[in-house]
DNA sequence: TGTCCACAGGAAATACGGGGGT
DNA sequence: ACCCCCGTATTTCCTGTGGACA
């Protein structure tokens, strides 16, 4: 009797799980299929955002209407500019353009979001080609490029070979580019574009200049995103996936005005959309102008403890023991005693403790991180030393604390390990 | 004015680890 | 399977330093 109920409601439960999470999905790249992200970028696009560049392109590309060989072209952006949302656009469009006058085309997205090394990204790019398995070593660089030479000698007409993030390539550019500049188009019939994109102006700098020289390209470059064209990315997100009247006047406007200000950045604005939806929708409460704050100082937080989470361990350590005792006393910390506090904090959790050279570097770039503020202090006769502040909030601290021994596996509530503290307070 | 503290931080040596070549 | 090479992390060794204090 019971049972029935308790079924419904969890049905009822489930269902609004789920259509909560089919729209929020828009927010989300990751989580759509590549039709349903043409859709998006095709509606984002019609509404004339990177209107000038696509024009670029398509002026770039044009010569293959005219049985012509377009250069080579390179896309420069910082991250988040769209270079890789455009380019694929395009080419998806170039694609069915090609396909309707009977002109050959095939295109290959080679996506180095990680660096690898030169023989990875050959074997990605040979695997995409389906002309070889995934090696894991074993086959020499030499081989792996006459198989892709083999497999692209079947094909006719053009061929676009999109590298994103060139710079990427861990080692040996060099050979990675004399490949495909110099020998591939030797061997084979068919027309090679290479498109590289890169978020650093000037990644041809240290590439050897003989291959230079043989190395024609036209650069596109790519502007951060206004607060104009950020308030129509994120309207089409919005209709897309949040309920209108959840959204308080003014806060697309905010978000984009935020986001065009530090970054222009379209992935961190939709991550900022995406972030106070997530609050709203837990509280209950339509979006407003503070809630995009919260959401703010939210991803702020997320990205303190996703350094932290995939920060090396001593790195960590030396975080947990300095903001441990940093909050324990309200002076200043100097660098003997923090690094008896992550002496005994490595006692305790069985790491080795590495030298004060080291401990001072790690605490120099926990400062370049922004956890903590160290400066130089000389104070006279008693030595010269870095004093160690921490300004994060109290929360951020707990949270920060929390993660490291989570990340060392242990028991979080046994917080009530005592530092030992060198009191240096007799000496002033 | 010289001393001396308690480190900073540079340079070189060494350890380490993983990938590539054979 | 083995070795070698190379990049990175860490250690060792070292010199330098601002200013309180005598």
């Amino acid at each position: 009797m019971i049972v029935v109920p308790y079924c419904i409601i969890r049905l009822v439960i489930i269902v609004i799980i789920y259509t909560a999470r089919d729209r929020q999905t828009y927010l989300d790249d990751e989580q759509l299929d590549r039709a349903e992200q043409f859709k998006i970028l095709k509606e984002i696009f019609d509404v004339n955002v990177r209107d000038k560049e696509i024009k670029e392109l398509s002026s770039h590309f044009a010569p293959i209407f005219r049985d012509d060989h377009p250069i080579h072209l390179s896309l420069i952006g910082k991250t988040g500019t769209g270079k890789t949302v455009t380019m694929l656009y395009f080419l998806n469009l170039l694609q069915s353009l090609c396909r309707k006058k009977k002109l050959e085309l095939g295109y290959i997205h080679l996506d180095l979001s990680t660096p690898k090394p030169c023989f990875r990204v050959l074997n990605d790019l040979a695997c995409y080609l389906d002309a070889a398995k995934r090696y894991k070593k074993g086959i020499s660089l030499d081989e792996l490029m006459s198989k892709v030479e083999e497999k692209l000698k079947q094909y006719r007409g053009y061929f676009i070979l999109f590298i994103d993030e060139i710079d990427h390539v861990r080692r040996d550019l060099d050979s990675f580019l004399k490949f495909l500049v110099r020998r591939l188009p030797q061997s084979v019939s068919l027309r090679l574009v290479l498109v590289f994109s890169s978020n650093n102006l000037n990644w041809q700098d240290n590439i050897d200049p003989r291959i230079k020289s043989f190395f024609k390209v036209n650069e596109i470059l790519f502007d951060p995103y206004n607060a104009f064209d950020l308030k129509k990315i994120l309207s089409i997100r919005i209709k897309k996936a949040l309920n209108r009247k959840m959204i308080q006047k003014g806060v697309v406007d905010k978000i984009a005005a935020v986001s065009s200000r530090t970054h222009g950045d379209a992935r961190k604005a939709v991550e900022l959309l995406s972030k106070s939806a997530q609050i709203a929708e837990k509280e209950g409460i339509p979006i407003t102008l503070d809630l995009v704050d919260r959401a703010m100082e939210e991803i702020e937080r997320d990205k303190y403890v996703a350094m932290v989470k995939s920060g090396p361990k001593q790195l960590q350590a030396v975080l947990y023991s300095i903001i441990s005792s940093a909050s324990k006393n309200t002076k200043p910390l100097y660098t003997g005693e923090a690094y008896e506090a992550y002496r005994s904090f490595c006692a305790r959790i069985k790491l080795r403790a590495v030298t004060q050279r080291a401990f001072s570097d790690l605490v120099s770039e926990l400062d370049m991180y922004g956890f903590i503020q160290a400066r130089v202090l000389s104070q006279g006769r008693y030595g010269r030393t870095k004093q160690i502040m921490v300004n994060l909030p109290k929360e951020l601290i707990d949270k920060l604390r929390q993660v490291v021994l989570m990340e060392f596996d242990l028991n979080v509530d046994s917080k009530k390990f005592d530092y030992q503290v060198i009191n240096t307070s007799d000496k002033y």
